[in-house]
DNA sequence: TTAATAGTTCACAAATATATGAACTATTGT
DNA sequence: ACAATAGTTCATATATTTGTGAACTATTAA
């Protein structure tokens, strides 16, 4: 395959990650599965706006959706998302500490 | 800090990841630290937009700069970055085959 | 069958991100 | 001092993402 195209797949799949309600999500689903209310009743907000985003996580295939009774059970598609989110998570608390560190120094 | 504070930087740092040129210059910084004109070389494209997503990057944190007479060497901040990506990478490519399971099965 | 619960989908307005070319700055060589 | 190299910055047009409310669908309970 096409090297520019991997690099567009790639970028779309980490696209998953640039927004504050999908890394709260992701977060959320470290633990367990959890249906949609159960998730909406931690980050607030809209249901369309959750189900919206819930609905790009899915098709980006970071997420898998099963149905039982009226209730959609939402939970990672795989534990590299977590590991992932993980090491930015850690990438970001380190340039806050080092920020810190600079500032403190002055 | 606030959680919601957190999730909005952790995902601006993840944004980083989510643009098929800056995939690409994190690939490319993998092994080694580069400058502006031998990244260009290698992605294509104009100066002006390069260097404009380079500076995002650096801003964020997961790239490093380095001036060296006339030339400016990039670098990734940390190994955390690459980790991350290639963990992304990974997700991509695992979501890709089960694709093609599902339609050979066809 | 009617109502309630649990979501999804759609259209659209507003906010953000991206690409481009032109102008600018800094360093080095002549 | 002057030109060349190596990039950065800025203004702006375009494209993409995001959020909202209203309408819709599916399952369960009364």
């Amino acid at each position: 395959m096409d090297k520019k195209k991997i690099f567009e797949l790639h970028a779309d799949v980490c696209k998953a990650l640039g927004h504050p309600l999908r890394i709260e999500v992701i977060d959320l689903l470290q633990e367990k599965e959890l249906c949609f209310t159960d998730i909406l009743e931690v980050t607030g907000g809209t249901k369309s706006n959750l189900s919206q985003h819930l609905s790009v996580m899915t098709k980006k295939g970071i997420l898998k959706m099963r149905r039982e009774g009226q209730c959609n059970y939402y939970s990672l598609s795989s534990l590299k998302v977590a590991q992932a989110c993980r090491l930015m998570r850690e990438v970001l608390i380190d340039n806050l500490t080092k920020h810190k560190e600079l500032l403190e120094k002055m």
